[in-house]
DNA sequence: GATGAATGAGTGTTCATTCAT
DNA sequence: GATGAATGAACACTCATTCAT
């Protein structure tokens, strides 16, 4: 009767089920749409029991909203990484770009609808959280800038990518998209640099 | 007093009808989130009978297609207007900003379900035919555009107007915002008129 | 405005409608089914509106019964109609057969559908009517039959003769089945005549 | 203590459910025809809720075929057990005839109806299959009967007797109905043994 | 007398959630 | 701590029926 060593992964094998509902999650959004996501099918798909899923997420919503998070394009974590190693040995404006498309790969249904959960589950205050490491580096590497200009680079950036995703353009992972994201960004910024460039006409 | 008049106002009469339930979808959107948003509430809250509104779409996902549509943030109708009607005495791009703008206005939590509906609903290549209207407008003042940087920039501009509702950020109607907007549009554009500005660094 | 001549075939018109009607809504149950039987379709294949087919059945109940009643088995006036003509040159017993198969043909879905309609629409009382023309030809032909011999008797062939075309077999049509009928009814009523024949072992 | 007994048990109450609820079910048609044959309906006069019902019958489509083979008038295990204990003493005839009779006992409305049902639900192919055990047992008894007169015979006495049924004639228990009904059976086997009884008048 | 748009009670069915084992 | 049978509120949708034109 000695469970001694189940006690020990307590937490890891918590963190581990939470993984797997969530994975589970994704693809059933992946391959059946909001359609077939029901709770009960998430749970059959992780290999646990409906009971078990309610332990771990209290309801639906944040079992969504967890998922949203997950799969929406930009985690911090995963950014900062692919700003950090993006980083090694290219420009910073290049990293950058590529660190957006590299957030914007892979399960392109599942994101699509997560990004609609997300929309709606996340308070209108709580999107602006997402760029905050962006805005960092970019103040990091570019000079303190303006908030609304930081603001204008990241959204109007992350639009272009999005879209791209979205639309399912081929020219997604050319050389010349990425040439032309990073025109943009050096473009912007050497405009906002010289604040002489203020002068706009009517 | 022949029924040849009749014809006219019975479809006329369609139409109120579909607007009256479109309206009475959006309010609900708005108010209640996707959880009020039965049909059995569109028809109570647009004042007719449930089986009206089933005589006029056929299934809930129609209904919520049509709502996206028209909630979405660029019907081509809308949009030619306030190309044209903005374009009076202002530079084409500050217009088209001015356009994107206007586009974006009002009913944010409606708008923001709606997209999200918008991307699950429809078809990856729909998607870019709104911007159809944008990109001939550019290449009628700007020279006609490689299409990748028409994109890009067609994109951009939304992601950051898109952005900044969503966000719903308090610069939404400023001049400076808008300035940067078009800072940016100017931008892009020169660099991409000038084809010498197309050695990146690695 | 002299409607003069609209006034004449009221009542032909009328039961013109009626029987349009009912052709309708039989089309309709043999190809679609119990399913596609709404009073809107039968309407709509009748080529009127549904205020005007609720001016000749007041309700939904009352038109399937007249359908029950029309696609049923036995019509007194057509069964009439096939003993008197099928007699002409038969054995009265070979008329009788020939009378049940033909009341059994063609539109067997319709049929099928429509004997459980009018099972359940029919007050088991009423059944019995429907073999009145036979019993009474049965009497006129064969001497007075004791009432339960006469029904024994209908019922059997009748029987028999519905479960080949419920069943579908292949030798409705067939010469054997029909000589095997009229074996039956034959040995039956040499047996009934022969009251000897009554001593039935325990 | 082992949990060994338990899925037994677990399987004996699916059966039970089933059971209750088909007999929920058979009550209701009873009681209020059709009409007041809902799915909701049956759940509670089982008394288990409608998700529960569900969860054996997958639509009402299933459950409403379930109930026509259990109300229909022959099932196989039941016909076998009346064939084999009506035969102690009995002539093989009128155990038979006996056994038709207990089959058709009982409920009759809902008998009624779910005839209809029947027909509507089962293929033609599926009816005749209906009849193979008493086939069988008139083979054994009888000596190997020609397939036409096999069928004559069992649909001939099936539709008297489902006709007393339907009918509601008062004689349906008495001798006399009885013995009409061996009369005909022994009838018929004596002319089709004697094939010189073929010859039957134009 | 015909029309057919409108009605809305009622139906089958789903699925998030609970809780006894 | 896991299980999954049971629950039942809630929903999308149908269709018999009415009545203003």
């Amino acid at each position: 009767m000695s469970d001694g060593e189940r006690k020990i992964p307590r937490q890891k094998r918590a963190a581990e089920t939470v993984e797997i509902i969530l994975e589970a999650a994704a693809q059933l959004l992946e391959r059946s749409g909001l359609d077939g996501f029901t709770t009960n099918a998430v749970a059959e798909r992780a290999g646990i029991s409906i009971g078990t899923l309610y332990r771990y997420f209290p309801n639906k919503r944040v079992l969504m909203h967890a998922l949203a998070e997950r799969e929406s394009d930009l985690h911090g974590a995963e950014m900062q990484r692919l700003l950090r190693e993006g980083g090694a040995g290219l420009a910073p404006d290049r990293a950058l770009v590529r660190a957006f498309v590299g957030a914007f790969q892979g399960r392109a249904r599942a994101r699509r609808i997560a990004m609609g959960i997300w929309f709606e589950t996340t308070p209108a205050e709580a999107l602006a959280s997402r760029f905050d490491a962006v805005t960092q580096t970019l103040n990091q590497t570019q000079g303190t800038l303006e908030p609304i200009s930081a603001f204008v680079l990241t959204r109007a950036m992350h639009g272009a990518l999005r879209s791209a995703v979205l639309e399912g353009v081929d020219f997604l992972h050319d050389r010349a998209f990425e040439d032309e994201l990073v025109s943009l960004s050096r473009a912007y910024l050497a405009q906002v640099r010289s604040r002489a460039a203020a002068q706009v006409s009517p």
